[in-house]
RNA sequence: AGGCAUGUAGCUCAGUGGGAGAGCGCUUCCUUGACACGGAAGAGGUCGGCGGUUCAAUCCCGCCCAUGCCUACCA
């Protein structure tokens, strides 16, 4: 709910713009293609070769048109689709597969936006690219989900049959399991979508009993009875992994063991009276002497009237409670540890549905609930409650339903994982797969160094039955991926496949070659395995990222990815973790059509700095739409300025670009490599912050202005500026295409027609992504100059903002006491500065009239006439506040000079450049206090 | 209980061993022929606290505090 008004409120703040609904009403984007109509394009099934483009650009972005104008065209011209026989550098990469039942939430949106940001980049770049797409059956959380929904109809799945159940599983997944695709394909994901995968697909369970039967072979899979962890609403075994811990607040009960031979009792302390019917020992530390002299002793279990002893074993803690510990090995881990060092018998009594059983007598078929108060109650009847005190403890509860989870007995499959892990980590150590950011390897390595061997049969219906057949005459499981005819113990031909299934993360923990055909040796295999790169959120680092480095170096010798790029998870913003129950889930659809794809795309890549958190706020979407928006502007700006021009343009000969072209050429230089590098290194929120301030403050904010007067002039000037225009577009759509597919592509296609056509795409999707330029288009004056200009435009502004003048008024300046070299370049920037801050007339070094206000930049002083009006108080008050800032960094410098310690250790260059800096501040100091005497003179 | 991460402008977050940045919000002015989802100019910060290393620390190190997350068999 919380979303939702803030959503409402800013759609109210911004209602200068019209809903979603009614944007037909306003600007429109109407871009026409001259033989085909925007339908049709759509729905062709052909490949399609757009000729030439009308442009009708209306002034608002309108990302509804592009976004369903490209995708289907992509994918009909086969863009994304893999060819392992093309040669060429690989990156290749599978998605985490999202559950089929699931819907696309932010985390998905997160998550598929980095793939798809550096999946375009490298296929533009010329690799062979292969994303592929799929889905997980998600054993348990489907099943429960589907158990849900036939309950609405008083049905369940025992009533049902195994087979009916899993018939209407099925059923579900047909009806679900597509969506979150089509979500995927709505944000622009470049997936191969022919190669969609299911991990219950024919190929991928082949895959799966290959695994068992050899995992069985090499005896890392056993079948064992031990004590796991069960949920009794589920009624299945549960991993480790799959058990959460929630502190509860419940209490301690001390209870008084009586002694068989009437001397007394001992005390023990515990936060689960109801087991105590299944204790087979009293426990305390060999070395705690208050109770070395009872260890041996027999005591008679209340309300059992059972003789137990009482044994000493390390594991006890005698700071805690009483020192004594009830030990019940059929339910507690810790007990059955201890349980089993001393032989002792396991009493479970409970049933697989937590109630209680007929070793607990007269409470049988009690639930553990009830059980425990009717035990606290008869042992306070009969005295033997000595205290009760509040205590708080981790309570196990399932992560699907939120049941507390019961240890039990029970015979499972088990895979061990020791040496897998050893592996795991020996080859992050090495450096064969490295995650980003670092600091998860220790998260890794932390758990891969305790890491229990894994529970991995689950008694549910939906999943993989396990490869395993049970003889009804001896009881042996015969391991073999297809039926055998017979039991390779006794040859007994009685045989049933075992009942259970395995963890859902047993499948997916061999997505990587699963999915490119493994066991066989495929030519997608071979090309793609393996996979360059797996993004995906921390919260599955240990179920899944950690079985597929053990199950991939087990299977195949080689680790399933080079680069692990953890994200981070996405909140509210409030900061906190959405979840349905708080309600504070945002619906990315909802996002994408308010602010469109390439605005949530921008943002989300924005956010993805490489922390923890990814805070939501609607206000940061609401800035990517509008910088959509500006792009959107800036090409109607530049098709305006088109029209006549040859297709393609013409390159001009370097010699005839302006100081401001070259500068523009050189930023979108700078700009290129490091969007590269950035996306390289996975910050992607470095490559989108550089494209906007690119974009918007380089580009549009200077460029466009300054090419204006150009545009007007004609001739070679004008032939240059529209070549630099269009050649910085197209290089910006290139750049920006793997963030904002839809706007980019939309755009590039217009001006398509003016660039040079030489081995030029159709589309934008598989254009060449752009590499710098081999010379560079600036000289260090060229440099020099810019700034200068740019730093003069900004002071004039200033003063005719402290002027009071209009913001179109012209106005005349004076510059005095220009520095070394700039008299020599101003003639090459000058018309700029005048251009921007609206100069009639610049005067150098002139008469100082009456009525001037200066400012003082370090290479010259620059001054604006003062309206008849002004008050000079406001003037000196800036000047003055100017003063104090240059005096203050001025003497920072002079104090360093000054301290004997930077003068012996700091490094000459460093010495020359405080010491050239702390002059040219002295030198503006003295101007600033000349110019405040001036304006003293000034008042009157 | 351990581990990890975070702490910078009102909010959300970048960033760097030598003069503190962006977006949004806020203040003032402006509908000028791409764009008011816009333009210009501003205000606003002892860079969580205390120590240490260094000529120099917001940045490196240690401790502390706060917050978040993960792990854990104190019954």
């Amino acid at each position: 709910m919380g979303h939702a008004h803030h959503i409402t409120k800013r759609t109210d703040l911004t209602s200068a713009h019209p809903p979603p609904g009614l944007r037909h009403l306003r600007g429109v984007n109407m871009i026409q293609l001259q033989g085909f109509n925007a339908g049709e394009l759509l729905h062709s099934r052909k490949p399609v070769i757009l000729r030439k483009v009308k442009l009708e650009l209306g002034k608002t972005y309108d990302p509804k048109a592009a976004e369903e104008r490209w995708f289907q065209q992509w994918i009909d011209l086969g863009y994304f689709k893999a060819d392992p026989e093309r040669p060429g550098p690989v990156f290749s990469i599978v998605i985490p597969p999202p559950n089929v039942t699931g819907q696309l939430h932010l985390g998905h949106a997160l998550n598929a936006t980095l793939h798809d940001i550096i999946v375009r980049m490298r296929r533009m770049q010329g690799y062979n690219t292969l994303w592929l797409p799929g889905t997980d059956h998600a054993g348990i959380a489907t099943q429960n989900a589907v158990e849900k929904t036939i309950a609405k109809d008083g049905k369940n799945r025992h009533a049902m049959g195994r087979d009916a159940f899993v018939d209407r599983v099925w059923e579900w997944r047909e009806q679900y399991g597509s969506r979150i695709m089509l979500q995927l394909r709505r944000i622009g994901a470049s997936c191969d979508w022919s190669r969609e995968r299911f991990t219950l697909d024919a190929g991928l369970s082949h895959a799966v009993n290959t695994v068992f039967v050899e995992l069985h072979k090499r005896g890392l899979i056993y079948r064992d009875r031990r004590l796991i962890n069960w949920c009794p609403r589920c009624e299945t075994a549960l991993s480790d992994l799959e058990v959460e811990h929630k502190d509860t607040k419940s209490s301690l009960w001390y209870i008084r063991y009586p002694f068989t031979d009437g001397s007394g009792s001992i005390t023990v302390a515990t936060t689960r009276p109801e087991t105590m019917l299944g204790d087979t020992a009293v426990a305390v530390n060999p070395s705690d002497t208050r109770y070395s002299a009872l260890v041996g002793k027999t005591l008679k279990l209340p309300l059992m009237n059972r003789e137990i002893e009482i044994i000493a074993d390390a594991a006890v803690d005698p700071k805690f409670g009483t020192g004594a510990v009830k030990i019940t090995p059929a339910h507690d881990l810790n007990d059955f540890e201890i349980g089993r060092r001393h032989k002792l018998e396991q009493i479970s009594v409970m049933d697989t549905r937590a109630r209680m059983n007929e070793n607990a007598r007269a409470y049988q078929g009690l639930e553990r609930e009830a059980a425990r108060k009717a035990i606290v109650a008869d042992l306070e009847a009969q005295g033997l409650l000595e205290n009760i005190e509040p205590h708080t403890s981790a309570v196990g509860v399932c992560s699907r339903c939120d049941t507390v989870v019961e240890p039990m007995l029970s015979e499972q499959w088990f895979l061990r994982v020791r040496e897998m892990a050893q592996r795991a980590m020996d080859a992050v150590k090495r450096g064969d797969t490295t995650f980003h950011p670092k600091f998860w390897e220790k998260t890794f390595f932390d758990w891969m160094e305790n890491a229990y061997d894994w529970c991995i049969s689950r008694q549910l219906w939906w999943g993989h039955r396990i490869p395993a057949y049970r003889c009804e005459r001896c009881s042996h499981f015969t391991v073999a991926a297809e039926r055998p005819p017979k039991c390779e113990e006794c040859g007994g031909t009685d045989i049933i496949q075992d009942e259970d299934v395995l963890d859902t993360w047993f499948s997916s923990g061999l997505w990587p070659f699963s999915t490119l055909g493994w066991p066989d040796e495929t030519p997608e295999l071979r090309k793609y395995y393996p996979t360059s790169l797996l993004i995906t959120g921390f919260d599955i680092i240990f179920f899944w990222v950690a079985r597929m480095m053990m199950l991939g170096l087990e299977l195949t010798d080689k680790v399933p990815f080079r680069d692990v790029y953890v994200t981070a998870l996405v909140r509210d913003e409030y900061g906190k973790k959405m979840t349905k129950t708080k309600g504070n889930v945002v619906d990315p659809m909802d996002l994408m059509e308010q602010y469109g794809t390439d605005a949530v795309r921008l943002t989300l890549a924005q956010l993805a700095a490489q922390g923890r958190n990814v805070i939501l706020s609607h206000d940061r979407f609401a800035a990517a739409r509008a910088f959509a928006n500006k792009i959107w502007n800036a090409a109607r700006f530049v098709m305006m300025n088109l029209e006549g021009a040859p297709q393609p343009l013409p390159e001009p000969h370097r010699a005839k670009l302006g100081l401001a072209e070259r500068w523009i050429l050189a930023r979108l230089d700078d700009t290129i490599r490091e969007v590269t590098r950035a996306v390289d290194v996975y910050e992607f929120n470095l490559a989108a912050m550089t494209l906007y301030t690119f974009i918007w403050h380089q580009f549009c904010d200077w460029y466009i202005e300054l090419a204006k007067d150009s545009l007007k002039a004609g001739g070679d000037r004008q032939e240059a500026a529209r070549w630099v225009l269009v050649r910085c577009f197209d290089t910006m759509l290139r750049l920006l295409h793997p963030i904002m597919p839809f706007i980019s592509e939309e755009i590039w296609q217009v001006i398509r027609p003016y660039l040079d056509d030489a081995g030029l795409s159709q589309h934008l999707a598989i254009a060449k992504f752009p590499e710098p330029s081999a010379d560079a288009w600036t000289s260090a004056g060229d440099e020099a100059a810019m700034l200068h200009c740019i730093e003069a435009t900004e002071a004039i502004n200033s003063l005719r903002a402290l002027l009071g003048y209009h913001p179109g008024q012209r106005v005349s300046v004076v510059m005095n006491r220009l520095g070394q070299g700039i008299a020599e370049e101003l003639p090459g920037w000058r018309h700029y500065a005048m251009t921007m801050a609206k100069v009639d007339k610049i005067e150098i070094d002139a008469e100082a009239p009456q009525r001037i206000v200066h400012t003082v930049l370090p290479w010259a002083e620059i001054g604006v006439a003062a309206p008849a009006d002004f008050d000079f108080d406001r003037a000196r008050e800036k000047i003055g506040k100017q003063l104090d800032e240059v005096s203050k960094h001025a003497e920072q410098h002079q104090k360093r000079l000054n301290d004997e310690g930077f003068k012996a250790k700091a490094d000459q260059e460093t010495k020359d450049q405080v010491a050239e800096k702390f002059e040219t501040l002295r030198a503006q100091q003295r101007q600033l206090h000349e110019q405040l005497n001036l304006l003293s003179g000034s008042r009157a």
